[in-house]
DNA sequence: CTTGACTCCGTACATGACTACGGCAGTAAG
DNA sequence: CTTACTGCCGTAGTCATGTACGGAGTCAAG
């Protein structure tokens, strides 16, 4: 029960990769996978190497990584350059821990007003309303110099 | 020194609303922002109302609305329906609450493969890389059944 | 040899939130 | 009046991450 992961068409990739063909030449097209050379007028064939790649790229894509983040990364996947590695991962922690502050100052101000909202006796009209017309300072947000995850 | 909120021209609003001319007309496609009467031949003109309006889509965007969900607030704008106001934010509080699950997740994984990285003394290849082409269960991240923050 | 499934390739579409451009018209300063 | 801004309007482009489609070629089974 063994699957032959060598010498596969396209379709078949996508398959054992869990994508999309579409999906496939996408990432050939932003040269996140390399293209098999085609034998004359033939048919491409991938194998188990294509196949940990595309894993990979959805694997980073999991943590946050964006394709051209990605991209950097296999630049490195030989796994000589811990360094530049983890540089990219340090990175992209601080950018996810912002956006854990970010979204923690959100939750705070949204439960607010559904609070106010739910609370709201003797107003005549909608706390959540009001406060969003107001405006002014909800939520600063100093966005930061750069990408976030 | 006070700012003289009625008659502005476009330039004038969009600065004072602290969006840029084309934001404004790209709002009022979307149906975000009324247009107002051009009298003949002339150059419209907006008020204080129009600048609270787009402090209004600017602090709800803050919290996460999209413009869509933004244009159903504006549906509400006159403070008299608190519950569907409150059924929107609750529903994006929740929202919230699952992206903060997701990235909390998120950073333990990429701390963890951080560590890793730094404490790699014998292995011969970076751990990080490694791990990602594995890529097994990293991040399970089961993706709910619709929009995210 | 035909049929049907699959591949190849290029192009277009989808989403969200804008941003840019080009040409024409109105307006303000000198 | 001329010049230089603005405003008006429509169309089109950008970025990210794919998805969809159409026509032509290839391959294997019947
Ligand atoms: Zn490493
Ligand atoms: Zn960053
Ligand atoms: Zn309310
Ligand atoms: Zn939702």
């Amino acid at each position: 029960m063994q699957a032959d992961f060598e010498n596969l068409t396209i379709g078949a990739f996508a398959k054992a990769a869990g994508v999309s063909v579409e999906t496939i030449r996408f990432y050939q097209r932003k040269g996140l996978l390399p293209e098999p050379v085609k034998p004359y007028g033939g048919i491409r064939r991938y194998g188990e190497a294509d196949v940990t790649r595309v894993r990979f790229v959805k694997s980073a894509q999991r943590l946050g990584f964006s394709l051209n983040e990605i991209a950097e990364l296999l630049q490195l996947e030989d796994g000589t350059h811990c360094e530049e590695a983890s540089g990219l991962a340090e990175h992209k922690l601080k950018d996810v821990r912002e956006k854990m502050i970010d979204l923690a100052r959100l939750e705070a101000v949204l439960f607010e007003l559904v609070c106010a909202c739910r609370a709201r006796k003797g107003s005549v009209s909608c706390p959540l309303i009001a406060s969003l017309q107001e405006g002014a300072g909800l939520v600063a947000s100093a966005r930061g110099s750069h990408d976030r995850v």
